[in-house]
DNA sequence: CAAGTTAGTTTATCGCTTGAACTATATAAG
DNA sequence: CTTATATAGTTCAAGCGATAAACTAACTTG
């Protein structure tokens, strides 16, 4: 139910630990490797003892029971043309599938990807969500996960529980959306549960940049260690470290959006002086390019900026440097806290790369000069509605590292 | 041997996983409460049951194998004047210790703590470590901690294990300070073993601001979260999350010193710009005060400052009002990437608190307004040598989470 | 001194991993 | 076609650790 937590803990701590508790272990130990070895290799029963050192009996009894909750599939023969027995190959089972879900200023949107992270169904909605109460929306959603979930199931795809991001600060055990500015919403419960009526993993909930965060480390390039930054409206954070999200005690670590980049700027929405979103935020850098807002959609101003860059307007191109450089300054500043090896940026970072990159660096290289090479600086590869992704793939890997939880 | 690890992990992740790992848990979960039961109040086995969900037989098959490795101590009977059988109180083995040793500029000190925390034995020898080799200085603090061990030795302590404080970076697995610009170390391989021939648990090396940050973990107010800002030559810094130190991917986050808190500021020993140690190191303290350094010990230049204070020098009161400043915007920025609840100041921004804590409060009010509030920010309890006890509290509690490490 | 109450130990049972023996299924050689 | 060899997967006795219930120990109350 609740979405992840700080840090990692296999058996949670304090417990009183009996011998089920090895059982689990070693459930999420073996279903680990079959989710991580690439789709199309598939593992059996012998590689896996072999890979994780339990005994070829232990893996046996780990895979019925695995087989048995539908989380495994076996199919066909491993191997053929060498001597000796083949084995069976083992896989994700490919007919069960979790719903990732988004709620934006602008849109809605629902997806279903199976176990091993195929997208099977997607749909987007537009819709204005700045002037509808959250039930409106929710109401919104749960029409539209509805028939998502039917879409899949008749594709042959069974949805066993769902993830949705939203674009603000969220306390996960209680489901509930502590403060999202651009949508309006304060203290908000989200009755989430009613999104996907009567699936035993339940819906979880998470900030949007933290969810686009762990759509990077599932289909990013392969790193355990990154801080994602994410440009929209706002400016969001996500810190990945040791292949996890870490979301720090009150569960909103990663807010990139507030450090303080110029301690003589201007005042923030958040109440602060400086912060990095007063600079780079989208509001900031379109009004510093001079593009009006006003009755426009967010796509429309963009389009607008990324015109004015390519014909080489003055105000844009220094709206944007001064973005790269504030980011810079905050990179460096985060990067000395949690000592991270990775920047990825997304959003309208990403968008803006070619503009923003070298200021990026160059700043980088004078707040911060070694912490962070310019190899490691990137932009993610994940599109729009990575959000989607990465709540669909937060809710498949909590099950792999719990696969007890689906047991009879 | 290595020092703190980043999360919490009972058993160490992708582990095979057999029951020993079951024993493993539940031996460290009984001490654990032992452990941190006030001394003077000491839990029986019964009552170890209730506390820890495990019954009683397991219980005592527990603590039986404690006693055999040395760890408990049976005490005298718990309570009387009540109905029912007394219980059998039970402690840390007051006749157990470790070590705790720290390497600074002008002096080395080593002191044995017993298991439980309290002090010893302490000596701390004043030496002029800047101009030494390191293999000098170890051989200097390797006679220290030998009289110290045989120090404890007469008074009925047995040292099991010990930790190193360093002022500067360190890489933990491999003995190895990376970088110590006040001592003039580069990647300096200490043969920390030699200190303490012989001991069953080895010896630890630590950053010293990380072991002043577990001193005040372990002898504070109780706090789980906190950030731990030190004021020394440099600015170091040690982050507590969860009651655990947290090291980072590369084992050294924390690095509160260079943050940047000026972009227009000046460069830094680091090679920044506008770092936090450019406003608010004890150098930068100094001369910004008027106050010479050259041909003086610290503890004179300080005292100087101190009476520059209270005299009201407007150039020191400055100084170290914009040393308050910067701190705030330093705390506020890191407070936001990693959201944490609590500051403690230790080192000079301990002893120059009443007046660098209204200029501090201020600057967090106008750059993070609301992220910590007023009573969450904390002078440090734990005094000089704070290292020290730090280190060696850490080597315990490292005891405590895997106490099967002294077994036969 | 018997009854009541609490502490700690003993004993049978259960669950899970292990290692060895065993069965199953393929290729290679004669 | 039969036999040897190699590898995959299952079966089974053994061991270990937790559990629950029965039992012994030690103290207070009446």
């Amino acid at each position: 139910m609740a979405s992840t937590a700080s840090a990692t803990s296999p058996s949670d701590a304090g417990a009183p630990g009996n011998m089920g508790d090895v059982r689990r272990n070693n459930l999420a130990l073996v279903l680990a490797r079959v989710a991580q070895s690439p789709s199309g290799i598939h593992l059996t029963r012998a590689q896996l003892a072999a890979a994780t050192g339990l005994t070829k009996a232990s893996v046996s009894s780990i895979v019925l029971d695995l087989l048995e909750a539908g989380i495994l599939r076996e199919v066909g023969l491993s191997r053929q043309g060498e001597r000796g027995r083949p084995g069976v190959g083992l896989e994700l089972n490919p007919s069960r599938g979790v719903m990732g879900m988004e709620i934006n200023v602008d849109y809605i949107a629902a997806g279903v990807t199976s176990l091993s992270g195929e997208l099977v169904v997607k749909e987007i909605r537009e819709r204005d969500n700045r002037d509808s109460s959250s039930e409106a929306v929710m109401s919104a959603l749960a029409l539209l996960a509805s028939g998502v979930r039917e879409a899949a199931s008749v594709k042959g795809v069974d949805v066993l529980g769902g993830g949705l991001a939203v674009p603000g600060l969220v306390e996960a055990g209680s489901s509930t959306v502590t403060v999202a500015p651009n949508l309006g919403w304060v203290d908000t419960r989200l009755d989430v549960a009613r999104l996907l009526p009567g699936v035993p993993l339940g819906v979880s909930l998470f900030n949007e940049a933290n969810a686009a965060a762990l759509a990077e480390l599932a289909h990013g390039p392969q790193r355990r260690d990154f801080l994602f930054v994410s440009g929209e409206v706002g400016v969001g954070g996500g810190l990945v470290l040791n292949s996890e999200l870490f979301t720090g005690p009150e569960g909103n670590a990663g807010e990139v959006g507030h450090i303080v980049v110029d301690p003589g700027g201007v005042t923030c929405s958040c109440g602060g002086t400086g912060c990095l979103e007063t600079v780079a935020g989208q509001d900031a850098i379109f009004s510093a390019a001079g593009i009006t807002v006003k009755g426009r959609s967010r796509s429309e101003s963009m389009a607008n900026l990324l015109g004015a860059l390519a014909a080489g307007s003055p105000a844009a191109l220094t709206a944007v440097q001064r973005a790269g450089t504030a980011l810079g300054v905050a990179v460096a500043s985060a990067s000395r806290v949690v000592n991270v090896r990775a920047v990825v940026l997304g959003g309208h970072f990403a968008v803006l790369d070619q503009w923003l990159h070298g200021p990026l660096l160059e700043s980088l290289a004078r707040y911060a000069p070694g912490a962070l090479s310019p190899e490691h600086v990137i932009t993610s590869t994940v599109g729009e509605a990575g959000a989607l992704l990465g709540a669909a793939g937060s809710v498949v890997r909590a099950l792999v590292e719990a696969p007890h939880r689906l047991q009879a």
